[in-house]
RNA sequence: GCCGAAGUGGCGGAACUGGCAGACGCGCACGACUCAAAAUCGUGUUCCCUAAAGGAGUGUGGGUUCGAUUCCCACCUUCGGCACCA
């Protein structure tokens, strides 16, 4: 039980109101003064790493929104203090980057000034909502002590590759002793033996000898090398931001515009340097099986890394002209086209390829006949911007280039076309067009009249079949009828009402089958379609199983229709009928058909199958594919971090760790340049060195923040980025809270550096962040309406004009109401407009705790009947929910809890509990229970209690689970589903007792209505449920 | 189109593992205090019914169960992400 309290004596008087413009200063000031919150050195506690995603500081500070996550995670680190833990609780900024670039050049001032201006408010701002960071950790990303690590990261990764073998990043230096000893195809093996390796090495790197290796000049050495570095320099279309003219990564393009700017993205080819995540791309996806992080990001970073699993396949180029049968009569290994697919069980049905319009040989393929119409058209998808050809028309267009190639199971000769909707960035920038399996080949072939034939058959067995009227006889529609067959009468064209049949299963095709052959009327046919493909003629029936079938169908069916004949393949003539609509074309596996020996292979294995066999007869190949692509990292911008590497006449050198940091120069100008080079470009000084000239492209700041949580464990380090004792210890994030909008940024990327490291020894963990929350977004409180009527809450934003801030909110109401009101608001994850009564409501709860504390013996309500046994209950109640909310990241109902707590003190004290043991008790509870929620008012409050300073030092209090425990309980007495009574019973009463205390309620009895119950269900400490 | 999340009073939201729907707060109404107001204290507040009794009720429609906000099926709406990825 708690010591001696002095307060709600005579000394306290209504005089002493709550003043948290006051106190709140006072306090702060108090604990700067102490160093309340800096976090000591590593020691024998448990350690909780706690993290905000370090904040950019922007010009216009921090809204009432920012502080969505900052209080949060200001509450757990407070309590885990009070738990005994060593708590490590940060913050820092990312300061480099274009905004603050951009109001450089606008204020013209410099970027570096506006760095200090920024970062100094947004320390304000923190310090006025009492927030316990420790300040003497605070990190800026666009100082030289900290960018000097970002310079030496990147040389780590620089001086870095890959080795599939280790499956681990190795140095360079060993990759160089490879290739001078034995070369590169040992490598080029193993990746080929192990498809998830794909990203090791740059696409269309030559394998090259030992003897070849030696052969080349140093230029060529290195030019070579930077296939494999970790951190490399390459050319390639990338996404140019006209705007802010950049560069801008994959992530950073959404809809094809830019993240930040907004602008519509323009290719460009420029040399540029990346990061190899791909090398990672496994392990990426992998590695989040390991993390507690919500679902929803963890899908989103799968779905980028996006991996998909297939095969290869070789497709030769069938000679110009020339029919071929059966056999390949090309046997030039350079023209074979190279596709990936993850259906190798559908490559029966490939009836034509498709090429990229990029793709290196479009060019040697086309035939001169077609040479004009392929070259207008290579050249106006060209012209068009990625959101033009994605977005503008999902129409698909394409030309065919007169060429053949031939499907190597079958030996048929196929057509090969190019359309814009096959991608060069992804696969081989070819495909085999599987159109009766594949929505987007499906639609190209029936634009284009190309043959569709099923190799699939369908999962769920059903066929249709529509019968013409006049077609059959008189005894068919009886004994269709008679055969169980489903089917409907509908008005079919001039002649009146004919059948549509649907049908399931083999058996009942084949009994359909052989109904139709014994009742069709001369001069007609009938189709079956769906999980057969059967026509049938008065002659015999024929099966649509290859495009000679196709063909033959078809002029039949023109020969006794003529309104057939303006098809051009039987999936075409078919589409006519509305009635087969869903059953034409499907996507899922299913047994193969028309696939020659593999025709019958069951839909769950085929795949495997195809792809061994492939394998085996050197068509193709397992493959892995990853839509991820590599990290573009370098911007033309100014205020960023300089990469440490010169171009030398012997290609890309990098600095020497102990030349770093290298300095941003100060310059008088930092527009950006309009050859779309860096404004650092401009600096003779700055580019020119007796070794070569500097790379004058900077960092995009996701470097920066790939490994600020690292530094935070040993920021003032001058001979590494951190101590080997310090990461260990403090390391990984044990909880990392922000924002969701950086799911496949910030978090892919600092998971890739977080890899980087461990392979190279400096880490010694795989993963950096161990639970990841992200909280929901504060909207304006103004309620809008759209044209359509509907309501809705906009973004806060100075543009708008509907920004609140924290300042103005903790000048009128203080800070500990609106830490309070930040926690309350919503559920943490849930995007809320902000409630301008909200933190009013919050601040008569703390003064309801003031005075309670202070004056209990004021202003008393009516007397009621309240025992210091229920006020204990409640104390140690709320301990005990505190605890389980905090785990849950449930601060709502941790406030809600606290109010209750509150009422019922109110309650203790009209009862007369004021200054009892149990009330002192509760007090002290209370006091401490609200300390990491309200800092400034518990402290006060503790202050005036007596008690010694300070209660963030106090150990958290420990609920008695005796103390807890209910004696009572409400028993609920159901009759048939419905409540009709309440009964209270002793906590341990049996089962039997409660039964028969609910038979003889009055509620029970009434609307038992005389009737015996048929069955009595106890539910222990809940309820009664009576069936009659 | 695909993936994910969510639909509960006038509002923000709560509800363990299937067991009293609406905790807590806002707003509103009434009462006490006051010359009066604010503040404070108290009472009430899902809807229908004058009230009681009773009935309905957690996006919609079905299902499982003694019992469903919770589980299953289908659908609707909103939000977020991805989007020709072979």
């Amino acid at each position: 039980m708690s010591g001696l309290f002095h307060c709600g004596q005579e000394g306290n008087t209504m005089a002493d109101r709550y003043i948290p413009q006051e106190i709140e200063p006072k306090w702060q000031a108090r604990w700067e003064a102490d160093a309340l919150y800096k976090t000591g050195p590593a020691d024998s506690r448990p350690k909780y790493y706690i993290l905000d995603f370090y904040p950019y500081p922007s010009g216009e500070g921090m809204s009432v929104g920012h502080a969505r996550n900052y209080v949060p995670t200001d509450v757990i680190a407070r309590y885990y203090r009070m738990k005994g833990y060593n708590v490590l609780h940060p913050m820092g900024f990312d300061a480099f980057g274009l905004p603050t670039e951009n109001a450089a050049i606008k204020l013209k001032v410099n970027p570096h000034i506006l760095n200090e201006r920024y970062s100094a408010n947004y320390v304000r701002q923190y310090k006025l909502m009492g927030l316990s960071y420790d300040w003497s950790r605070l990190i800026n990303s666009a100082h030289a002590d900290y960018y000097r690590w970002t310079q030496w990261i990147f040389l780590q990764m620089f001086q870095s590759w890959y080795d599939p073998r280790l499956n681990r990043a190795a140095p360079i230096a060993d990759l160089e002793r490879e290739l001078s000893e034995q070369g590169a195809q040992a490598i080029f093996d193993y990746i080929d033996a192990h498809a998830e390796h794909v990203g090791v090495v740059a696409k269309g790197t030559p394998v090259v000898s030992a003897a070849q290796w030696h052969a080349m000049s140093r230029r060529e050495q290195n030019a070579y090398l930077m296939n494999f570095r970790l951190a490399f320099r390459a050319e390639s279309t990338v996404n140019w931001d006209p705007v802010d003219k950049v560069v801008v990564a994959d992530e950073e393009v959404e809809g094809g515009r830019a993240w930040r700017s907004g602008a519509l993205v323009e290719k460009k080819i420029i040399r540029q340097w990346f990061f190899r995540i791909t090398a990672y791309a496994e392990r990426l996806a992998n590695d989040l099986d390991t993390v507690d992080w919500p679902e929803k990001i963890v899908k989103m970073q799968r779905n980028w890394i996006g991996k998909s699993e297939g095969a290869e396949v070789d497709f030769e180029i069938s000679d110009f002209g020339l029919p071929i049968a059966g056999q390949s009569q090309i046997a030039n290994p350079k023209s074979k086209i190279r596709v990936f697919t993850t259906r190798p069980d559908t490559l029966w049905g490939a009836t034509f390829m498709v090429l990229s319009p990029e793709h290196p040989l479009v060019v040697e393929l086309t035939t001169d006949d077609r040479r004009a119409e392929v070259e207008a058209y290579v050249a106006q998808a060209r012209a068009k911007t990625d959101e033009e050809r994605t977005t503008a028309e999902k129409e698909k267009t394409g030309v065919f280039t007169g060429a053949y190639a031939i499907n190597p199971v079958n030996g048929r000769r196929i057509p090969i076309w190019i359309a814009d909707y096959v991608l060069m960035g992804y696969g081989t920038g070819a495909i085999m067009a599987v159109p009766a399996h594949d929505e987007r080949d499906f639609a190209f072939a029936l634009k284009y009249g190309l043959p569709i034939i099923p190799v699939i058959a369908r999962p769920d067995g059903v066929a249709k079949s529509v019968v013409l009227p006049g077609s059959v006889d008189e005894h068919f529609r009886a004994e269709l009828e008679q055969a169980g067959v489903e089917f409907y009468t509908a008005p079919l064209d001039e002649a009146g009402e004919g059948l549509c049949v649907t049908l399931r299963g083999d058996a009942q095709i084949d009994q359909y089958v052989e109904l139709l052959r014994r009742h069709l009327k001369p001069g007609y046919w009938h189709e079956v379609v769906g999980a057969r493909w059967l026509f049938v003629f008065d002659d015999g029936v024929e099966e649509l199983d290859s495009v000679e079938a196709d063909g033959r169908i078809l002029a039949r069916c023109a020969a006794l229709r003529p309104a057939a004949s303006n098809a051009r393949t039987v999936m075409e003539m078919l589409t006519r009928q509305p009635f087969y609509q869903d059953v034409l074309f499907h996507a899922e596996y299913g047994m193969m058909m028309h696939s020659g020996p593999f025709s019958g292979t069951s839909g769950d294995t085929a795949r495997q199958q195809v792809t061994a066999w492939l394998a085996q007869h050197g068509m193709g190949k397992r493959r892995v594919n990853y839509r991820i692509r590599d990290w573009l990292i370098s911007r033309q911008r100014y205020w960023g971090t300089p990469i440490p590497i010169l171009h030398t006449p012997d290609g890309e050198e990098a600095l020497d760790p102990s030349e770093l940091p290298l300095r941003l120069p100060e310059v008088e100008n930092y527009e950006p340049t309009a050859t779309g080079e860096s404004p650092l470009a401009n600096i003779p000084e700055f580019v020119n060195t007796p070794r070569g000239r500097r790379e004058t492209d900077t960092m995009a700041t996701w470097a920066c923040s790939s490994w600020y949580y690292l530094r935070f464990s040993d920021p003032h380090n001058d001979q590494a980025p951190f101590g080997q004792k310090e990461v260990s210890y403090w390391l990984p994030v044990d909880m990392y809270v922000g924002g969701a909008e950086h799911a496949v940024l910030h978090l892919l990327y600092a998971r890739m550096w977080t890899k980087v490291l461990y392979d190279l020894g400096h880490v010694p963990f795989i993963e950096p962040f161990k639970a990841l929350r992200n909280q929901g977004m504060i909207l304006s409180p103004q309620k809008k309406v759209d044209e359509k009527g509907r309501e809705y809450f906009e973004k806060m934003s100075k543009s708008k004009g509907n920004v609140i801030t924290p300042d103005e909110v903790v000048a009128e109401y203080g800070a500990d109401a609106l830490r309070g009101y930040e926690m309350f608001i919503s559920d943490f994850s849930q995007t809320v407009p902000w409630n301008t009564q909200g933190v009013p409501g919050v601040r008569r709860w703390l003064e309801r705790v003031w005075r309670i504390v202070l004056a209990p013996e004021e202003d008393k309500g009516m007397p009621v009947t309240y025992s210091g046994r229920e006020l204990r209950r409640v104390a140690h109640q709320t301990i005990l929910k505190f605890e389980k909310d905090i785990g849950d990241f449930s601060f709502n109902t941790i406030v809600a809890a606290l109010m209750e707590f509150t009422n019922a003190l109110y309650k203790a004290r009209d009862a007369g509990l004021a200054g009892s043991p149990e009330w002192n008790e509760a007090i002290d509870i209370l006091l401490k229970l609200i300390a990491p929620v309200a800092p400034h008012m518990a402290e006060e409050l503790w202050a005036r209690c007596g008690r010694p300073y300070s209660i963030h030092q106090q150990p958290w209090p420990v609920a008695d689970a005796q103390a807890a425990t209910e004696e009572e309980i409400t028993i609920v007495v159901q009759v048939n589903g419905k409540l009709r009574d309440r009964i209270t019973v002793p906590a341990n009463a049996d089962e039997e007792t409660v039964k028969q205390a609910a038979l003889q309620t009055n509620g029970a009895r009434k609307s038992m209505n005389g009737k015996q119950p048929r069955q009595v269900i106890y539910v222990p400490g809940r309820l009664v449920s009576i069936v009659v």
